[in-house]
DNA sequence: TGTACATCAGTGAACGCGCGTTCACTGATGTAC
DNA sequence: TGTACATCAGTGAACGCGCGTTCACTGATGTAC
């Protein structure tokens, strides 16, 4: 009785995964907000009704394809990160930013979809998908106070009142950093994001030509600005 | 002749305009890429063809749109910008880059036709769009030089060589400044922009509050990485 | 001043295409006895 | 081992809507003589 229930079960997932996989293909050709369930079941040579078998509806696919693409996101600045050793906190936040950048052109579709234009029509349901959101910033904020906390970091900026305000009345968004850190951290968020933007929607790179090397330049910077050096960190080979 | 053909023409312009404003209506409401001929026709209470004496194709409204959009932002840094005397370097750079951001929330739908996702199935014709673009950064690159050739300016940032070389070989990219202003304005744009992004899609709103506050910060920061000092300005009252 | 003519904005019907979603249904699979 | 039954993936037709673009046309305006 389980055996079979768990096999149809397995079945139904592997469908709706299959789904996904076609509709990410199909924005990547066409763009995030033409996304259709008629041209996925033709494309699965199957009619347009049977996908409601695996989605009640259009609006419930997007929603599944923005949380994936949060959660892929994270992962692959995680992974980076993972790769070095604990206290190399220079290297874990460099790695995890390039992987920001490398994941965002290796999955453009996926990217304009949760940080371009929203899909005209649809209005995400914010209570599960902003905490899917939160994910890459806890990345980023997890390194900084560890090294922080090893007396790594030394961030100087001047914060706003209105800044500090909102993060001692909003207990949940700072993810345990102190201001100083959960400021640096956004900071450092969108000045990446910025030039990925740039170059995602082809204003930048007329402009620079190698964004690959501005991207890494405004990385060094922003390190710079915490007094964290990549030379200070432990022998990483 | 000249008086009545004048006339027809000044008349024929009228409604191209009419239709664009139409169309900025729709945008707002409705999303960029789902602006629609027939939609725009129903509001004018005028049928679908008829818009076809103004516009040989839905692309080329888009086109006229997205050079409007560009000429519009790009004036209103300008227009911020000359409200201060030419020697307060400082308050006119703070005063364009506030007007990029101002701009943007004024006029959204307008901002992301130009910076947001592309729209599905139209292809900008580059040699209008690109020079088009181009205004905002030659405001900004306008300021800088003249504040650097005041002594006032002091980069100090590092430049990869892909840039240098890049720029050495693009002296059309460049527009006359030189490497250290040119790669010090493309970081300020970088920067501001992607402050707003995140803002624009409310990405960053839940994290910080006050985006306002972060976005001027954003400013100062940048202002001082230039030791370009709001206090060093003449007298500006 | 009056008539013939050209211009051109706008119409209405049509073409051929797209879409999300509903509904009653078929038919295969696997379960329970 | 064999039969009755439940489950549910997928079908096919339909609804009601959207779109950009074309085409032959009407009818008003203003020009030229």
């Amino acid at each position: 009785v389980i055996d079979s229930n768990t096999r149809k079960d397995r079945q139904h997932d592997a469908v709706r995964e299959e789904i996904k996989q076609v509709a990410r293909r199909q924005m990547a050709v066409q763009g995030a907000s033409n996304l259709s369930l008629r041209a996925i079941a033709r494309e699965m040579e199957v009619t347009a009704p049977a996908l409601y078998r695996y989605f009640p509806t259009r609006d419930d696919l997007i929603t599944a394809l923005i949380v994936d693409a949060f959660n892929a996101h994270a992962a692959a600045m995680d992974e980076a990160q993972a790769e070095y050793p604990r206290e190399a906190y220079a290297h874990r936040l460099q790695a995890a930013m390039l992987a920001y950048r490398r994941w965002a052109l290796e999955n453009r579709a996926d990217f304009e979809l949760i940080y371009g234009s929203p899909i005209p029509g649809y209005s995400a349901p914010s209570e599960i998908t902003t905490p899917a959101a939160a994910q890459a910033m806890a990345v980023i904020l997890d390194i900084l106070t560890g090294a922080a906390r090893h007396g790594r970091l030394k961030p100087e900026a001047q914060i706003p009142d209105a800044i500090r305000l909102y993060w001692e009345a909003n207990p949940d968004m700072r993810m345990n950093a102190p201001l100083d850190l959960f400021h640096l951290g956004v900071t450092g968020w969108s000045r990446i994001h910025g030039v990925l933007m740039l170059e995602i929607f082809e204003h930048l790179p007329p402009v620079v030509g190698d964004t690959d090397a501005f991207y890494r330049q405004e990385i060094n910077t922003l390190l710079a600005s915490g007094q964290l050096h990549l030379e200070d960190d432990p022998n990483t080979s």
